[in-house]
DNA sequence: GTTAGCATGTAAGGAGTTACATGATTTT
DNA sequence: AAAATCATGTAACTCCTTACATGCTAAC
């Protein structure tokens, strides 16, 4: 039953498949890339944690006893529970990230999927940057009608909100152009290229 | 019992400043500008509109009678209904508005007000976009701290969406500073000033 | 005459936050 | 020994969207 909208569980199953993290490092890995610049709270996290634990997409791990230097936590009760990714989970994740369709150029899905695109072929690359490609164009195409239809209505500072949201939003297309005409001329992954 | 993240009533009660407006009205000129390039939905707009009414912040006012060559409802039952603002509204909407503590340049109520800047003094105006300056700046070093952090865990694309992500906060900085700059070597609101 | 746009609403549900509640470990 | 940070969780609540339901008016 995958939600079409649940992003989260594809960023958390993602960054487990580097290995096995507990939550509170998982959150703030969540809230540093990703996109997600705004912290995610734990209320959404621990739930969320618990849904894939009830799907079978991860399973809960006694930490590595002694070694690494870790901080253990050793006789406490409640120490921290690590998380790692079953092979249904790796499954789910590849299956739940390929999908290139209207969903995966959506504002929140977009960010996520791209972060993974290692992951990807060029092809299922290639059609998600177009797909967001063209939902943004459109976007940029809406507001530049809506706010011709209506220049003298609005003053100064609201004019200038309006100048600024169409310049960001232009930008986000020229930065979308770069990444398709990379991804077609070679498809080297983005990044110092030395 | 003013909720701190109400946004919509504010927009809603600047829109209606400037004369009464029907509810499908309304959601254009919500959608078209004040930063929300995302449609809002009339799930949203008329149980806000209900609330506002029930404030006693808008009434509604029959259409004018004939004359204007506006579409009107005529014998129709179910015609637009138009919202005014009221005496106790205006007050409502100055109050709220004037507020520069920090609910005022969060995420979503910044552009809000910066839209109805005009209506605000500099003093205000100023006191605002430098608190706004300062959170955005925060973010960036935080991000930026976190970027450095763990450099290497991850690949192109994921750096290059943490990049982007960077620029995008870095030119709101610079939008933010320009704008500071602005105010305060004449406060003549931005635009063409020709 | 039927499609598209105008116009208003409600009920259910999704996705998240805040505030609360608890306790261990590390640093000062 | 106090304070900060690590660590996990729950309950209530907010804000918004989707899907539904209704009906008028203009254009093709």
């Amino acid at each position: 039953m995958a939600r079409r909208g649940d992003v989260l569980s594809l960023a958390i199953l993602g960054l487990l498949h580097d290995g096995p993290l507990h939550g509170y490092e998982l959150r703030k890995r969540l809230s540093a890339t990703l996109g997600m610049f705004r912290a995610l709270s734990y209320g959404s996290l621990y739930p969320a944690l618990k849904l894939l634990l009830s799907q079978g997409w991860v399973c809960e791990q006694v930490p590595p006893m002694a070694g690494t230097g870790a901080p253990l936590p050793l006789h406490g009760k409640r120490g921290r529970i690590v998380y790692q990714l079953t092979a249904e989970g790796k499954e789910h994740f590849q299956h739940v990230l390929s999908e290139s369709g209207p969903s995966s150029w959506e504002d929140g899905n977009f960010d996520v999927r791209f972060a993974f695109f290692a992951r990807l072929d060029a092809e299922t690359r290639l059609r998600i940057l177009e797909g967001r490609r063209t939902r943004m164009s459109e976007r940029l195409d809406g507001v530049r009608q809506a706010s011709q239809r209506s220049r003298e209505r609005w003053d100064g500072y609201t004019l200038e909100l309006q100048r600024h949201g169409l310049e960001s939003v232009e930008r986000e297309v020229r930065w979308l152009d770069d990444l398709i005409d990379n991804e077609r001329r070679g498809g080297s992954p983005p990044g110092p290229p030395s």
